[in-house]
DNA sequence: ATATATCCTGACCAATTGGTCAGGATCAAG
DNA sequence: CTTGATCCTGACCAATTGGTCAGGATATAT
């Protein structure tokens, strides 16, 4: 009833993009190199710096057609960080309470090193993100990523209290990983200039992860020092 | 000789902003005043996400007289990379061959993180700019930072081969301090948005370099366990 | 007081860029 | 093969923004 439904073909402006249920194959292939270019470029120039050219040619297409995939510059920016926000938290995610403590901590450490070396681009992308004061993940960040922090940090505070880590507040502990894991993919540039090494170099990962395990675990003063 | 040289007046295309020798008191104020809302500005939105506008209306004054002092918004950017750069190097020069290893690196450690805490945009304007592959600041950093980082690395290797510290690569030690002090000015939206502290409360500050200390100097193992 | 260099502004321009749209090409189902 | 949905494109638009410029205002030295 009401208006006229005899054009059962919905106007252009109406659709665009989204579809109706199930996603072609074609969608679902496109969408996925866009996303996968649209990661780099992003994590290269940042939301403001990227421009969708840039994406749209890096996924080998136009820019109208990029568009109707992805409407908006924002929605595909969006898109991008959902995309990686669970491989950026899967290693923390993965430590067990019932584990040794001290080779659940070294693991973690070194699960995020590894995230580093085969994802730098999906650390610089948060990165960026972050340090601009997180306009579109802070509501993630209050969210999901607080509550597995606090429960994680749960897990250590009870670690320290059972003597069998040293006594540290479990959320500076945390950071500290985060910090110095990221490090390396973040500001691979730096780190390249001063010693001319990179993650993906075997060498030079392995060097890192010695020392990194060494520095968090043991401490940087000597053991006979305590 | 040549061409005519009658009116003394240089024309004002030629002249524009850069003056003959000695700088006015005007200027001096306003370049300072453009330096200071250009680095808030650059370190919340990146080089391409800032614009001239903002920056003007922060310094308080028109885009054209902005671009009086700055002809290019590039040449702003890099006066203020340039301008930070001494702060951000300070606290690893002040580092002494002949002072003791252990309270050095820890003095270190602080003096970092107190940058991290008093001037935390020029640490942010510095992440943003290295994370995008520091286009601008590459040479900067193979020249100068190179320099004095092989420096204080070579100190901190004698040390560790006198046994007055563990025996950890010295580059790895600097960048482990680096990603630890920095991560809590550079990634503060995210430290805030987990455990709510900021560096400028004094409570949270003394936590977290008491928290940084120990995890860094002694490491997280126990005492006992080593 | 006056002249000259410095400082500042409104108006304007051109390039970039996010986004639209009408219509054509292609695919998939019947 | 037909038909409707999906996919793709060239042309285009409007907002933003870096940068220019002629000329007026202000400071400063003599």
């Amino acid at each position: 009833m009401t208006v006229t439904k005899l054009k059962k073909r919905r106007p252009k402006s109406e659709l665009g993009p989204p579809t109706n249920g199930n996603r072609t194959r074609i969608r679902a292939r496109n969408e996925d190199k866009i996303l996968d270019a649209a990661l780099e470029v992003f994590a290269d120039y940042g939301f403001k710096g990227a421009t969708i050219d840039q994406i749209a040619a890096r996924a080998g297409m136009s820019k109208p057609n990029l568009l109707y995939y992805f409407r908006r510059k924002r929605d595909l920016y969006v898109a991008v960080l959902e995309r990686t926000l669970d491989m950026w938290l899967e290693p923390l995610s993965a430590i067990r309470a019932d584990g040794d403590p001290a080779e659940e901590i070294r693991a973690y450490i070194n699960r995020k090193l590894e995230f580093s070396k085969v994802r730098p681009t999906a650390s610089r992308m948060f990165a960026n993100e972050i340090i601009q004061g997180a306009p579109l993940l802070k509501t993630i960040l209050h969210g999901g990523l607080r509550n597995i922090v606090d429960e994680k940090a749960a897990v250590i505070r009870g670690w320290a209290k059972a003597g069998k880590i040293a006594d540290i507040d479990p959320y500076h502990l945390i950071f500290v990983i985060w910090a110095v894991t990221q490090h390396y993919a973040d500001f691979a540039s730096q780190v390249e200039a001063v010693v001319g090494g990179r993650l993906s170099d075997r060498k030079f990962f392995r060097e890192t992860e010695t020392a990194i395990d060494h520095i968090l675990l043991r401490g940087i003063l000597p053991t006979e020092r305590i």
